[in-house]
DNA sequence: GTGTTTGCAAAGTGTTTGCAATTTA
DNA sequence: TAAATTGCAAACACTTTGCAAACAC
């Protein structure tokens, strides 16, 4: 089952995170987190901006994502050597990657089973562990 | 146990790939396989390269490192938005990342276990499933 | 000789930054 | 009004490309 999350929790994520209420982060967020789970890159999230007659600049839109991240309200995805994209469902789960089309879907985090890892060097944690299932065609 | 590469491997792959056994291209087999498992990136490689006084150009070692790729003598790995590793080992296998220091260390496949995986869409298939462990200082 | 490969410098791509103007509290 | 945020354009890092010179077969 899918959560939505609800307009003023992101509101309050913002104020929590001491990121002022600007028009162009609500913007976002709303455009971000009403439309359920998302991937999205900086570029495409720009130009939906634009679509939807916010005005945003692209130095915004990357300033925003990366604020959103460290809030912990978007997590990253390092699948493309040469975009970042940022999902909206922080949750731990994995990924497909189509690569002719680069979209990206989810995994349900229990279909796949890690098993006993080796341990990190002292003094070192393990801060995720991303599994990416590369799809192409046949 | 891990298997060294003979030189004379190279050289057969290198003519099976239909790529000419240039100066360059043997100087960097050389470097890439004469030492057990690597992960480099073109920079570094470049960086070893004039170090060890053999002359070549930074877009070279590019294009043989996609070369190598192409023709199944190197693994590339994407841990990193804004660079691209590459993996001596191309054996199926994992990877920890070290994000402080930006290094990368394999894995054996068999310490990670993937459970069931979702099916691909009809016409697509997995190319493959790739498992990185971030690691960061506590 | 003929086709491949190389090196250089220029172009490209996605991303970040500096700073004046604007907005928020 | 003081501090934070924005937008723009310039700067950036990494990677790719075009083309003449060098090289392999």
């Amino acid at each position: 089952m899918k959560k939505v999350r609800p307009y003023s929790h992101v509101l309050d994520q913002l104020r929590t995170a001491g990121l002022r209420p600007t028009r162009q982060r609500l913007a976002l967020a709303k455009l971000l987190f009403e439309g359920g789970d998302r991937h999205v890159t900086a570029e495409m999230l720009h130009a939906e901006a634009l679509g939807a007659a916010v005005r945003v600049s692209l130095a915004t839109v990357y300033n925003t994502l990366h604020q959103f991240t460290n809030a912990g309200i978007l997590r990253e995805i390092v699948v493309d050597a040469s975009r970042s994209y940022f999902d909206t469902n922080t949750s731990n789960h994995h990924h497909f990657f189509f690569e002719d089309s680069g979209e990206l879907q989810d995994i349900e985090s229990d279909l796949i089973t890690i098993g006993e890892l080796p341990p990190p060097p002292p003094g070192k944690s393990v801060k995720s562990v991303d599994v990416v299932v590369r799809i192409t065609a046949d």
